[in-house]
DNA sequence: TTGATATATACGGTTAACCGTATATAATGC
DNA sequence: GCATTATATACGGTTAACCGTATATATCAA
């Protein structure tokens, strides 16, 4: 694990907004963050696909439908600064906008689906 | 504290390196920097400048050095990012080496003027 | 197979980040 | 004043990061 490469992966606002996110809710599906975040869905992609490259988050497919969460196998301090972070971050804007936005969305894959 | 902003600062070998040396000894100047990571005066300056302008560390001038420091007024989920990395830092490579490199560099500026 | 949905990637363009080298600023000491 | 040391910045160039739009891939359902 890199710090640099770490660091650098939660350097952009989009890409905290998504951690932030997964942080919270445990694991999600792009469709999920594109509604909450309200953003391009190529842009999200792209950007979970740099957190991922990171190692950051994990993902796996479930049906049509992939799914991230935080890597669980972060090294403990990598685990601890995400942790940190959070936690100040949880109340805060745009995050918690976020989360409100994800708990009213629509016909949620989840809901529909599987888990 | 813009979160995006500190994490992009810290997402850069160089000044990871900065940060550590600064963490573990708790003030240097360009100098003693410039030695410890053997690279080029313009580079280090450059590279903490950027730490400074998103506030990760502050300095000051001491007659004709610059004192660089961790800020000491981050926020507290700031700091504790900053200092669980550099626990799990602190002895490995090349943080380690730079820290012997700074304890063997001659004619220190803390030896022979002030502090 | 066809169509619909979910996700990733390719394309083209703009901006920002890095580098080395050279030079400017600032303080010190004579 | 001038020379020396310490630090910052300017210049020019290369690479990497971001964006929006369009399109490709993958899965499911019929």
């Amino acid at each position: 694990m890199d710090a640099a490469t770490f660091f650098r992966a939660l350097g952009d606002a989009t890409r905290l907004r998504c951690l932030a996110l997964l942080h919270a809710e445990g694991e999600l599906c792009v469709c999920e963050l594109t509604y909450a975040l309200d953003l391009a869905q190529p842009k999200i992609s792209r950007h979970l696909g740099q957190l991922r490259q990171a190692e950051v988050v994990e993902a796996h497919r479930h049906g049509a439908w992939m799914h991230y969460r935080v890597n669980p196998d972060l090294p403990d301090w990598a685990r601890a600064v995400v942790d940190e972070w959070a936690r100040a971050a949880v109340a805060a804007a745009p995050y918690a906008d976020d989360r409100r936005a994800l708990h009213g969305m629509p016909d949620r894959p989840e809901n529909t689906c599987c888990a």
